[in-house]
DNA sequence: ACAGGTTCGCTTTTT
DNA sequence: GCGAACCTGT
């Protein structure tokens, strides 16, 4: 989605609508003729492609052929003449997203000519429908999208002028409340007392400030695009009735990743012919923690009446064994609106589950076992390094992988690691853009003012910034005036004014025309001295860098102008390098939501690091819940083979620590699961496996090292495990001493819980004795503590402060 | 102004 | 255990 002309569309708007007829007219005549892209969808598929009108909800399990159904609908819309292709808003959660589904409509057997305008993100629509309409909430049509570093940079700014400690509030909390509050479509007026008084009491007043600041700088952050809009809707009954007129249908993919913005906006957009349909799957709804409200889809039925509910059910993607494994896991979450994949692919490989000693042990299976299975082994094909894929629950697993790999040499490739647009070195250029297109932009003259070293400190920029705001102006301006006041001497002066020629003579040159954007922009770099910083740099990273900006300034040549490219760049972040070399792929589990393996291997499933445990003590249920969809979205990722494993010690922050297995491997139903025991991974084994399950054994022999090493009897697992183990008749482990659970004692804690302390921050009891209780801090290390100053994690994760 | 030492604080991530 | 961010001495 790279540089069509935003008000194009806006002139077709304006247009008369013959064109439209005509489309209209032909596009029935193709229907009556053949209609190819029916062909092939089956009945559930058909159903929701051909209910066009009214509200739809297409509940679409994984590997349903959800993407082939939305296509269909797409087409049949356009094809049987009830919508032309600018009519039809289309809103995806990613560039990539929009990016596959343009892709595949231009194609067979689809073959729909018009590029679909509307069709692209919440925000990179809502930045076209906001440069229309800026006035409306005091911004000028040309506004600049900040990024986090820019917004955190301001936030900071207006903490230092409230005399707060940014130590103990850091600028990067507000930034997240701030988010999380446009999230749920909270205007600074609109925000609720309890909300305002977080960050030590200023939260409601910094956010006003923010708002303000953010408005007299023409600017606005990625919530904002949203949150303008809703506001423009609501209080312009002209604009949102022109809207929605225009938008004639409306689809909405990953409707389960909505937050309250997105779904106001939607449901304002569709009030009128209702004519929306929503896909979407709340299982694999994971991004709760970034403002989506899994609400928005449990409850589509009551907020568009007479809405209609199909369900995509058949899977064309797993074995059945992965499909059952799935489902055993994502059966313990409550309140879903139930699906039930089936498949018609019988037979494969049962998921596969083992359990090693560490983490490093666990990185060198998979190594070996990829390599195995590159070259063909038991009996399957050869798979190639594409075909498969290491999924984990937080980046820094990754580390272990990329070490094993790379000292065996297999290719691998990380997905979602820091992206291209957000390195330092693509930064600090593009805010040297940024000045060439608006010398009114004080954020990047801030940024790149002492980049590089000008020999302007925090001094000198002071003095800029108490010029600039004494007379009014932008920094650039305020910069011009100190040294033609002469308030400021020396090297510094020197070579600010150096800048502030220079600023003129790029901006100039960009303006007038002679010179492609391109040259306008390596001169910039080159000129400013730049690139001169890094050629200078000896630092391992310095020639990646310049290669970066290389590739940067060859990225431009997609551009008109660099006002286009900035645009593009503010939104669209997007950095799929093509690679043709087989690699196997490494990335969290969020990242591959959407993406499918023929071999998957999700390694790390222990209690506190998947589920995480953090999410369990700031979220409670709803936080595990939210966990164990991400389960479910790795299991269902894998087509063939699909490889669970744990390890009974790990390091974590350079500390070794022990875990159990995770809670989630024990609701994988044992008929779908072959336990996988290699040989001499442990000392000993055996021991008390009696007739317990296969996924027991397997559990219970790393169980035994895990116990061997250190003191691990307290937690949740551990109970859990007894319990089972009782059940079936098992022998108790005889160190259970510490399993103190007395009924009697006065503190409701007990040995194990997770417990939150206002000072401490959270930790689990690790003694109780009568009301006074050992506390193993996360943070704060071991403390007694008397019982009335802890409340239960769960229950402190529910209220912020 | 800047290099070198020290402390802090650590999911998930898109736009 | 590691990197960023902050502090201190020159």
């Amino acid at each position: 989605m790279s540089s069509y002309n935003e008000d194009d569309a806006f002139e077709a708007a304006a247009a008369p609508r013959g064109g439209g007829l005509a489309a209209r007219a032909m596009g029935a005549a193709m229907e009556a003729r053949t209609a190819p892209y029916l062909d092939g969808l089956n009945p559930a598929q058909r159903e929701a492609v051909e209910t066009l009108d009214g509200p739809v909800l297409m509940l679409a399990g994984a590997g349903t052929g959800k993407t082939k159904a939305l296509m269909s609908r797409v087409a049949h819309l356009v094809l049987s003449g009830r919508a032309r292709t600018d009519e039809i808003l289309a809103v995806t959660f990613t560039n990539k997203a929009a990016k596959e589904m343009r892709v595949r409509l231009e194609k067979e057997p689809f073959g729909i000519p018009t590029p679909m305008r509307w069709m692209g993100t919440f925000h990179s629509i809502c930045v076209k429908l906001l440069r229309r309409h800026a006035e409306l909430v005091g911004l000028k049509s040309n506004f600049t999208i900040l990024d986090t570093d820019d917004q955190i940079r301001l936030l900071k700014q207006l903490i230092v002028a409230e005399g707060i400690d940014d130590k103990r509030w850091p600028a990067r909390m507000l930034a997240g409340l701030i988010d999380q509050w446009k999230n749920r479509a909270w205007t600074p007026d609109a925000l609720p007392a309890s909300e305002a008084g977080a960050y030590n009491h200023m939260g409601g007043v910094l956010y006003a400030q923010y708002q303000e600041r953010l408005k007299t700088l023409n600017a606005c952050d990625f919530g904002d695009l949203l949150l303008h809009m809703v506001t423009i809707f609501q209080t312009h009954e002209d604009v949102l009735a022109q809207y929605q007129r225009w938008f004639r249908y409306i689809l909405v993919d990953e409707y389960q990743d909505t937050n309250v913005a997105q779904y106001m906006w939607l449901r304002l957009l569709a009030a009128g012919h209702k004519n929306i349909c929503c896909v979407g799957d709340d299982d694999q709804s994971i991004y709760g923690w970034r403002g989506a409200e899994v609400g928005n889809i449990l409850r589509f039925e009551k907020d568009f009446e007479g809405a209609k509910i199909v369900r995509l059910e058949q899977n064309y993607r797993s074995t059945e064994h992965i499909l059952a494994a799935a489902s055993g896991v994502i059966a313990g979450n409550k309140g879903r609106l139930g699906k039930t994949l089936f498949t018609e692919a019988k037979g494969g490989e049962k998921v596969r589950l083992i359990g090693h000693w560490d983490g490093e042990e666990e990185a060198r299976w998979i190594g070996d076992e990829i390599e195995a299975m590159r070259g063909g082994t038991r009996g399957m094909d050869p798979i190639g390094l594409n075909s498969m894929a290491i999924l984990v629950r937080a980046s820094h697993q990754m580390r272990s992988f990329e070490d094993r790999f790379l000292t065996i040499g297999l290719p691998y490739r990380v997905i979602g690691g820091p992206r291209f647009y957000e390195r330092l070195e693509i930064r600090d250029a593009m805010a040297y853009f940024r000045l060439i297109v608006s010398p009114s932009d004080d954020l990047a003259f801030e940024r790149i003012v002492n980049t590089p070293k000008r020999g302007l400190g925090d001094k000198a920029v002071q003095k800029i910034q108490m010029m600039a705001r004494t007379n009014g102006v932008s920094l650039v301006d305020g910069a011009r005036l100190l040294l033609e006041t002469k308030g400021l001497g020396g090297k510094g002066a020197v070579e600010l004014g150096k800048l502030l020629d220079g600023l003129d003579r790029w901006g100039a040159a960009a303006r007038v025309g002679e010179m492609s954007h391109i040259e306008v922009a390596e001169m910039a770099l080159e000129e400013s001295g730049y690139t001169e910083m890094w050629q200078n740099d000896k630092t391992p990273e310095a020639p990646g860098r310049l290669d970066n900006l290389k590739e940067l300034v060859k990225a431009l040549e997609e551009f008109e102008n660099l006002q286009g490219f900035l645009e593009h760049i503010a939104l669209v972040m997007d950095n799929d390098s093509e690679d043709a070399t087989e690699k196997v792929s490494i990335m969290t589990l969020h990242a591959a939501k959407g993406l499918e393996f023929p071999a998957v291997f999700l390694p790390g499933w222990e209690d506190g690091l998947f589920p995480s445990q953090r999410s369990m003590d700031e979220s409670g249920l709803k936080g595990l819940e939210e966990e164990r969809r991400l389960a479910y979205v790795g299991i269902t990722r894998a087509e063939k083979l699909c490889t669970i494993s744990f390890a009974g010690n790990r390091r974590v922050y350079g500390q070794w620590q022990n875990a159990l297995p995770s809670r989630f491997i024990d609701e994988l139903p044992e008929d779908h699961v072959e336990v996988l025991t290699p040989p001499g991974l442990y000392g000993h084994q055996g021991g008390m496996m009696g007739q317990a399950s296969p996924v027991m054994q397997a559990a219970e022999s790393d169980l035994h090292e895990a116990a061997a090493k250190a003191n691990v009897y307290n937690s949740p697992g551990w109970r859990r495990l007894q319990e089972r183990q009782g059940a079936r008749g098992l022998s108790q482990p005889s160190e259970s001493k510490n399993m103190v659970i007395d009924a009697q004692a006065v503190s409701a804690f007990t040995v194990g819980d997770r417990v939150f302390h206002q000072k401490f921050g959270y930790g689990s009891i690790e003694a109780a004795e009568g009301d006074k209780l050992d506390v193993a801090f996360d943070k704060a290390g071991t403390k007694k503590v008397v019982g009335k100053f802890l409340v239960a994690a769960e229950a402190a994760g529910d209220t912020p402060f």
